[in-house]
This record gives structure tokens, sequence and C-alpha cells, in this order.
DNA sequence: AGCATGCCTG
DNA sequence: CAGGCATGCT
């Protein structure tokens, strides 16, 4: 890109290596000498720290600012804290090592913690998602079984681990808890019991469940057979309980009270007739007490049990549904943009055919001497008749040839096309330009020179277009967005001749280059059918997140090609070039700082360094670039991962990051990396699946 | 002077 | 992400 991408593509060779000399002589020497080395962090960071404020007096006195000027060791460690304390609030670090490690520690305690929980749900599914589902399916379980404690007994199981060794006791204990209803503490298990042992006696089991009481002598009964083996005991237990246990008792409803007078007469008459061996009958009758409790107590353990496979039965299904929604979304998200790639391929070749009849329509026209008030319109800069003619015809072939390289023409290749104005122009904004002839005369400066502070934009969640956003573009309906690309190509014969012309001739205008179509569409809205806005909306950010993925130097003109809804100005042309260098800005970052992760875990050799598509490094820029993941993200992608992160690695390794620029070397390695973008990204269905 | 680029900061 | 600013080129 002209903007960002440039400095390593054009000029820059002229000035790449200049530069790189430059600055590692001059600055280098005197970052060399101040901040020498990683090892000296400590110091650094005891400068940086107190003299934090000084920095900004100090004239920030930068290496070289030109492409991908690194920052230094000095600049490196500002960002490596200013990064750390964002990550964590950990200490700080002594040395860049330290930093490293402490960094190293930190994300495998972030990152395992999260993908363990992604790993179960699907890469798809967010956090805020997977808790949702939690919270429902919690909600459901409790409006199924109010009173029961199957789910307690869930919850403590997946909160605390520790209470998974006495899982035995707590089956003992959970139910009275339900029966409180207690369920809502149930979250944390410790506070549950403790809360629910306490109250637990308000409120007796009235299903026949065994009462708290129960439970405790039963316990009890474990620890004092001698007790237990007479049945008065549990029925003594019961009257010294305390108030709420005794109206359990009032109750007289309870079975287990039943149970246990039947029980009593039973051995009371046991007694009666077996005097022999009054001992004996006890152990049998506390015996067949214990075993009837004991078989309550299964019961109930089944029902839980029960339940519990119910709710996670119905989890997984949930689960199962949700992988198979976002599944979907994806495979829909895949499909529709093949169509829309064909679909754009088809058209582009209708184009291509078209501008042929232009062309030789508009050497017709020529001959025929079309009034220059016509031809000027579209052509400020060069008169119309005789460039028309020659400039025209090379314009449509390099724009046939760059939309027939569609898939080979990197932006690098871009660069290489006099003319990527001729891209916009042909792809969308060409036709529109039917209107706005008149225009253009320039009524249009409001929105482009005016407005200093841009609102920023972000894509962050939901993007809500209320904003400032699209206030054209999204007005209207998605059938007529898709449309107008089409209706573009095709316009009326006779208008469409010198239109197209007009929009080639515009595109020799490239003296000018990208901002030169500044001046036009500042002036001149290129408004036609197409409908255009100056405004760079959140879909607008997201759409350009996307490209990145493909292209990491997009050239301003590549840029303003795919933006065919976009009517640049200086300011948003500014914009966009902008946004490039931020997520160039990011994605170096993360190369920097896994790298250095590699080398404190003891990675030796680049080779070792592998990026898959589950790699910390990977996922954590597909998720700031491709938020919800609902784009496939390009093969190569991974590629340039992993290589910009070998070259960090080797960089890194080497030491070279003491010296002042020892970014660029690498920034110019991953700018010939850059892949084309696809066409479609150009068709306004495109953005409409982005919203 | 004007422009482009990139570092740094909020 | 956007603004400010330093830097270097034309």
């Amino acid at each position: 890109m002209s903007s960002g991408g440039l400095a390593p593509q054009q000029p820059p060779v002229t000035n790449l290596v200049p530069f790189f000399t430059d600055s590692s002589n001059t600055p280098t020497t005197n970052f060399g000498n101040i901040f020498s080395n990683n090892t000296n962090f400590s110091l650094q960071h005891i400068l940086a720290a107190a003299v934090s404020s000084q920095r900004a007096k100090l004239k920030r006195c930068r290496q070289r600012v030109d492409a991908g000027e690194p920052r230094n060791s000095y600049q490196n460690q500002m960002k490596m804290n200013g990064f750390k304390r964002e990550r964590s609030v950990s200490a700080p670090s002594e040395n860049g090592f330290n930093v490293k490690i402490g960094e190293c520690e930190n994300n495998s305690e972030d990152v395992p913690s999260k993908r363990s929980k992604q790993d179960v749900i699907d890469d798809e599914n967010t956090f805020a998602d997977e808790i949702d589902q939690k919270e429902i399916d919690e909600m459901l379980e409790q409006d199924e079984q109010q009173n029961e404690a199957p789910e307690a007994d869930n919850v403590c199981h997946s909160n605390n681990s520790a209470m998974s060794n006495s899982s035995s006791r707590r089956k003992c204990f959970h139910p009275q808890r339900q029966v409180t209803g207690n369920n809502d503490l149930a979250e944390d298990s410790e506070f549950a019991n403790e809360a629910v042992e306490v109250e637990e006696n308000s409120i007796v089991g009235e299903n026949g469940s065994p009462s708290p009481g129960a439970e405790d002598e039963n316990e009890d009964s474990s620890h004092n057979p001698a007790q237990s083996g007479n049945p008065n005991y549990f029925l003594n237990m019961m009257s010294m309980l305390p108030p709420p246990l005794n109206n359990f008792n009032s109750g007289g409803t309870s079975k287990l009270h039943e149970l246990l007078e039947a029980q009593r007469r039973v051995q009371m008459s046991n007694h009666e007739s077996n005097t022999k061996d009054s001992n004996s009958s006890e152990k049998i009758s506390s015996l067949s007490q214990f075993h009837q409790i004991q078989h309550q107590e299964v019961n109930q353990s089944i029902l839980r049990l029960m339940q519990n496979l119910k709710e996670e039965i119905g989890t997984a299904i949930d689960k199962v549904v949700s992988e198979y929604r976002t599944r979907e979304v994806r495979a829909f998200m895949e499909r529709m943009l093949k169509t829309v790639a064909f679909t754009t391929e088809m058209q582009q070749q209708m184009q291509d055919m078209k501008q042929q009849q232009q062309r030789i329509a508009a050497a017709a026209a020529a001959s025929f001497l079309m009034p220059k008030s016509v031809n000027s319109m579209y052509n400020n800069s060069t008169p119309s008749g005789v460039p028309s003619f020659t400039n025209p015809a090379v314009s449509n072939f390099l724009a046939a040839a760059a939309a027939a390289n569609q898939n080979t023409n990197t932006s690098c290749n871009n660069s290489i096309f006099p003319t990527p104005q001729s891209l916009a122009n042909l792809s969308a904004m060409g036709n529109s330009l039917s209107q706005n002839s008149l225009l253009m005369s320039g009524n249009n400066t409001n929105d482009c020179s005016l407005r200093k502070k841009r609102s920023k934009v972000t894509d962050s969640l939901r993007v809500n277009k209320t904003g400032i956003v699209r206030d054209t573009s999204s007005s209207l309906p998605a059938s007529e967005r898709s449309s107008p690309l089409a209706n573009n190509y095709f316009p009326p014969t006779m208008v469409s001749h010198p239109l197209y012309n007009g929009t080639n001739f515009t595109a020799d205008d490239l003296g000018e280059s990208a901002d030169n179509s500044d001046s036009f569409s500042d002036c001149g809205p290129y408004d036609g059918n197409y409908t255009q806005s100056s405004t760079l909306t959140p879909i607008h950010l997201r759409k350009a997140k996307l490209m990145f993925f493909y292209t990491r130097y997009p050239s301003s003109s590549l840029l303003k090609s795919y933006f065919p809804d976009i009517r640049f100005n200086k300011n948003n042309t500014a914009q966009l070039v902008k946004w490039f260098s931020n997520f160039r800005e990011f994605f170096y970052m993360q190369m920097e700082k896994y790298a250095k992760q590699a080398l404190a875990e003891g990675t030796e050799h680049r080779s070792q360094i592998i990026v898959a598509e589950d790699s910390e490094i990977y996922k954590t820029l597909n998720q700031h670039y491709n938020r919800n993941n609902l784009f496939p993200p390009p093969p190569r992608l991974r590629n340039v991962i992993e290589e910009t992160l070998r070259e960090f690695f080797t960089a890194l390794q080497q030491g070279r990051d003491s010296e002042p620029s020892w970014k660029k070397a690498i920034y110019k390695i991953i700018n010939q990396m850059d892949d084309p973008i696809p066409e479609h990204f150009k068709h306004p269905s495109f953005m409409n699946s982005l919203e």
C-alpha cells in the first residue's frame, strides 16, 4: 500500500536501504549506548519508570520512523511493559528474559484455561455463549427440580474439585440441602454446604426423603453402631433435635417416622418372642432398619443419577446443537463467499466484454468528435479526445489484467500496476460517475475537508450501525445493494460509453495517485446508483481486518479499490491506511511476544516453531481480526504467521533486537508474503455478510 | 512546504 | 483505534 505498506514497496526500494543503514548508524549508536541490550532491561525499566514523564518531554528520540521503524530495545521495553500491564498485573520484570518467562507463565495460565473450555465447546463458541448456556441450563434445572439435590451436586462437582473427593459424603448432604431449596447458593459449594447444614432443618423433606436427622443418624450410626442398633435411638435423637427438626416430628408425616415406629414395633415383638438372644434380635432389627435406610438412599441416588443424566444429556444436546449451528453458519459463509466470488468473476468477464465494446464505441465516438463537455466531465485533467483513446485502453488492459489475476496479484503486484485506481473505478465507482459529473463542481467539501477528530470506529461486539455509520449504504435493502454493481456494469449503452471512458480517464489521472481521487471524491461524489459514503463504518473496519489476513501491506489504491462504497478523500483514506498501520502494529507485537516466549521456553531453532490453527498465536490473531471466527481465514495465513514468528525468533535469537531498526528487515520479508485479496471482497454482498 | 510513514500515547 | 508528532523525502 502506498501508505504503510508502501514504505517497503515502492520508494522503499530506494528508501529502505538508506534508512536502514542510516538509522542503524546514527540513532542506533545513541540508543545502543543508552539502552544497550535486553539484559539491561532492569536499568531500562528504572529509567523508563522514573523518567516516564521525561520521555514525553524528551522529544521522544526515535531512531528512525520509517517503514516499520523498529522501536528498539527502548521502545520494545516500553511496549512490552505496557503490554504486560495489560495482560496481567504481575510484577514488573527485571530483565528481558524474565519478562518473557513471566509472560509465558501468564499465558500458560490464561490460555490453557480458556482453551480447555473452548475445546469442549467449539472454537466458535465464545465464552459468553458458554456462560449463557450454563446459566440457561441452570435455570432450566432449577425450574425442573426446584427442591432437588442433583443440581447442587453437579455444581459442586464442577466447581469444587476438592469436593469431588468427598462426593460420597456430599451425596448424603446435598439431598437435604435441596430440600431446603437453597439451590442458589450452590454456586459456592462450600458456602452452600454450610448454609445448608445450618438451615437444612428448617424445612423437612416431605417426600419421605431421608430427613436430615436421619442422615445425621446414619452417620452417627456408622460411628456408634451400638446406639444405632436401638430403633428408639432415632426417636430419641429426633426429640433431641432443635425445634426446626421437631417440627418434623410434629408434622408426623414423615415416612421415616412411621417407618421407625413400625420398626420399633417389630423389634418389640421380636423382643418378646425371642427372649433368648435379645442382642441378636436387636442387631437384626438394626440391620433391617439400616438396610431400609440404605435402600432409600439408593433410590434417591438413583433418582439423582437419572436427573444428572437427563441434565447432562440436555447440555450435550445443547452443545451439539450450538456446534452444529456454528458449523452451519460457517458453511453458509463459505458457500456464500464462493457464490459471490463466482458471480463477481462472471460480472468481471461481462465487464471485460463490455469494456471492449465500449472501447470500440469510444473510438467511434471520438471519430464523431463527441462534445468535449461530455468527456471533460469524466476527465478533469486529461483532455478528452485523443488521450481517451490511448489511456483508456491501457487502463482497461491493466484493469482487466488485474481482474483476471484476482488470485495472483498481490498488493505488491498491484503496486506494479500504475493505476490501481482503474481497479476501483472499474469495479464499482466507474459507472457511478454517471450522475455526479455535475456534482463534481465541488460542493462536497463539508464531509471531507472538515471533520477533525473522527470518532473511533470499533467492530467490537455486535456492530451497531446506528451511529454515523453507513448513512446511505445501510439504508439500502440488500437486494438493491447487491444489484448496484451489476447495474453499474451494464448501464444503458449509449450513456455508458463515455462513462467508462471517463472512469478510465480518471484512472489516468494517475499522476495524482490515490489522493487525487480525493480531489475528485471530495468535490465530486462518485455517487451513482451505487450509494457511496465517505464514512468508514465498523463494518468497513471488519472488512479491513479480514483483508489484513491476505495482505499486510496494501497500497492505498488497492484499499480504495476494495471499498467501492466509500467515497474517498484525504481523511478517510488516511483513516483506512491508519487502520492497517494499527493492524500491523498489533500483528508484529504479537509476533515479538510469542517469539520471545518461544525463546524463553528453550526453543533452539526456528524450525521448531510451528504454528497450527490451534496455536495460541493463531487463535489470538484470528480473534483480533476475525471476531467470532465468522470468516474462514485463508490457509496461507498460517504460513505467514509461522514465517513471521520464525523471523522474529531468529532475530531475537541473534540478538538483533538490540539494533535500532531490526524489525525493518522482517517487515520487508513479510511484505513479500502478501496475498491477493479475493475479488468478492469488493462485492456489496460481502459487506452485508459482515453486518 | 507538503506529504508519507511510523512510533508513541491516550 | 485515533491523535500527535518526529522523521525523511520531494
